[in-house]
DNA sequence: AATGAATGAGGGTTCATTCAT
DNA sequence: AATGAATGAACCCTCATTCAT
C-alpha cells in the first residue's frame, strides 16, 4: 500500500516545521508530528534518520543561504554610502530596496534556525550571527564615525537587531507588511546607533 | 544525617533558579534540581508543595514589585518633561537617575518571570507588560508629537524594548555596568522612536 | 520479539479486569497489570490511551446495555401484573423468565461499573441506579398497596437489592446457579418488602 | 513544649477514624490524618507504632465486643421462641427490644472493622462474621422449619444481612432512626427468609 | 513503503517510615 | 514530647528509538 513517497516526506516536513516553530526542537513530540502528518512512527524512520535529521533537513538550506548572504555582503562594500545621507525619506527608499533582496532569507525556517534549534547541531547559529553582526557594527562605526563603539552595546544591539527581525517574521505573515516593518526596524536601529555614538 | 533546614531550602531555591533560568520552567527537571542541591526527590516535597510552587516562590516577590512599579509610574506624570530636551548629555543624566530607582526590579527573578514562566500561572506576564508598554508608547507619542505611531511598530518596539532589558540582565551581572547599559538601551529606544515618527 | 497485537491487547484487558475487580480502579497498579500481562509500561500506551481509558473500554458496552435495559423497562408496564399472584411457585416461574432476559446485564463488567469505578467518569453509576430503583420501589408500592413506603427503607432496600446482585455475580460464576440465585434474591426482596409494608 | 499527652492521642484517633471510614485503611494517608489532628508525622510515631497499629487501636475493642456478643448469643437459646409468632406487630416489638441490647455493637468502629480493614490483620473479619451468620441461619432454619436452606442463599443472605447493617450505620447517624431502621432491616430478612424456604 | 509492538529512561508526585535534634 | 529532614519505592505517564513483520 504505497503512497507516493515525496508526498509523505513533504507532509512530514511541513508538520514538523509547524511543531518545531511552536515548541522548539526539544519540546516537539515526534509522535505528534508523525500523527498530524498522517503516517506512523515506524514509517518516519524510513524517511529520516531521526528527529534531529528531520530538523536539519528543514533548516540546512536556510543556513547555507544565510552564509552566502553574509559572504556576498562582505564583498559588497558600498552599501553604506547610500545610507550616508541626511534625507530620511531617501534613506527609507534605499533601505527598502536593499532589504528587498535580503528578505527572502528571513523566513520561518530562519526563525527555526535561530530560535528553535536548541538541542541540535545548529544551536550555536544565533551566537554566530550575533558575532558577525557585532563585528560588522563595530567596523562600520569605526570607519564612518572615528569613534569606538561600546563593546557591550555593540553586542546587545546586534542581538536585539536579530531578535527584532525574528519577532517580525514570527508575528507577521503578510509579505508586504513584513517588508515594511523590517525596513522600519532597520531604520530604527540605525537611528538608535547614531544616537548612542553621539552623532 | 540532617542538615539545617534553611540550608537545604536555600540550596534548592538557588539551584532551581539556575535551572529555570537556563531551561525555563517546563523543561527543567526537578530530579536534576534536587540532585544538584544535594538532596532527594522525596525530601524536596518536604520543602515545597510542588514544582510550580517552587517557581512561584522564586518569582512572586518580583512580580509584586513590578506591579507596584507600574502603579507608581502611572501616578508620576511629568517624567517626560525632563526628557523633552535637546541636550543629549543632559538626557542621559536624567535618565540614569530615573533608572537608578527602577533598576532593582530588573533582576534575575524578573528574567525568570518574563522568559521562564511558560507552564506556570505567570506565563502571561510578558504579554501584559508588552501591552502596557505599547499603550504607554502610543500615548506619549500622541501627546508630544501629534502623530499617530504605527500600531505594529508600537507593539514590536514594546516587545523589543522589554527583550533588551532582559538581555542585559541575563548577560551582565555587574550592577554598575548593567545600569549603564540599561540607560543606553533606553536612550537607544527613545532615539529610535523619534526617528520612526520622523522627528 | 513481537507478539500478535490482539493477543497482548486481550491479555491486558483480561488482567486489568482481574486487577480492577479485586482492587477497584484507584487502587489498581498499572505496573502490576502490565507485568502480569507480560509486557511493559511503555508498551501499554501503544494499546490504550491511559489507565482510565483501559477501564472505560472494559465497562463502556456494559454501561450502554444497562441504560438500554432501563429504557426498555420503563416502556414495559405490566410486568407487575404477573407478579400480583398468591401462588409463590407461579411467581418464581414468571420471575425466572423475566430475569432470563435481564441477566446478561449482570456480568463481571457490571460489577466493575458499580463497585470498581471510583476515580473514573463512571463513579456515579451506582448512585444513579440506586435512585432509579428507589423511585421504582416507591412508585410500585404506592400503586398496589396504597401505602407510602418509608423513604429511608426504600433507599436502603434499593441499595441492598443492587448489592445482592453484585454479590451473587461476584461469588458465583456458573450461569445456571447465578440465574437461580438472582431469582431467589429478587423473590426475597419482594417478600421482604411486602412484610415491611405490612401486607 | 508539651501538650497533654492524651489530647494529642485522642485527636489522632478521632481524625484517623474519620479518614479510615472515608477511604479505608489502605487509601488513607497518614500525612493527612496527622495534619488534620494538628500534629506532625514524627510525633505520630511517639504515640503509635505505625499506621496499622493506629487502626488496630481504633478497632480492637469493637472486635472484642463483637466476639463477646457472638458467644453470649450462642448461649442464649430461646430468643427465637419469641419470634415464632404470627403477629407481626408483636414481632416488631420483641425484635426492637432485642436489638436495643445489640445495637451498641453496630458503631462506626464496627463499620471500620468490616469495611475499612483491608490491608490490616482484621481484613478477614467480615468473612468470619458472615460464616457465623450463615451457620446460624442454617441451624435455625433446620430447627424450626425442617427444611434445608439452600447453602448458597444462606451465604448470600448472611452477607447481605451484614451489609445492610453496615449500610444503615454508615448512612444514618441519628440513634433513634438507626434503631428503627435496623429493626426493619432484620424484620425484612426474617420475612425474606421465610419466603425463600417456602413457609 | 509501511505498520505499530517493544523497550527503557525519564518526567512529576505521594507515600510510610526512620531518625537526628 | 515534638519537630520535620531524609529516604526510597511506588504511582501514572511521555518520550525517541529499534525492529520484526
Amino acid at each position: 500500500m504505497q503512497v507516493k513517497k515525496e508526498q509523505v516526506r513533504l507532509s512530514l516536513l511541513k508538520k514538523a516545521e509547524k511543531e518545531f516553530l511552536e515548541k522548539g526542537f526539544k519540546n516537539s513530540s515526534l509522535r505528534k508530528i508523525v500523527k498530524s502528518a498522517g503516517t506512523t512512527i515506524g514509517n518516519f524512520y524510513n524517511y529520516f534518520e531521526n528527529k534531529e535529521t528531520l530538523f536539519e533537513e528543514l533548516v540546512e538550506e536556510e543556513y547555507n543561504n544565510f552564509l552566502e548572504l553574509i559572504e556576498k555582503h562582505n564583498d559588497e562594500e558600498g552599501i553604506e554610502e547610500f545610507l550616508d545621507t541626511e534625507d530620511l525619506q531617501k534613506y527609507r527608499e534605499v533601505l527598502s530596496e536593499i532589504i528587498q533582496n535580503i528578505i527572502p532569507v528571513f523566513s520561518e525556517k530562519f526563525v527555526l534556525l535561530i530560535e528553535g534549534s536548541e538541542g541540535t547541531k545548529f544551536e550555536g547559529t544565533k551566537d554566530i550571527i550575533i558575532k558577525l553582526l557585532k563585528d560588522h557594527f563595530i567596523e562600520h562605526i569605526q570607519k564612518y564615525e572615528s569613534k569606538i563603539m561600546d563593546l557591550e552595546m555593540a553586542e546587545i544591539t546586534a542581538e536585539q537587531f536579530l531578535n527584532g527581525i525574528i519577532l517580525i517574521v514570527k508575528k507577521y505573515k503578510d509579505k508586504v507588511l513584513r517588508h515594511r516593518l523590517i525596513t522600519e526596524h532597520i531604520l530604527f536601529y540605525i537611528s538608535g546607533m547614531m544616537a548612542i555614538i553621539g552623532k
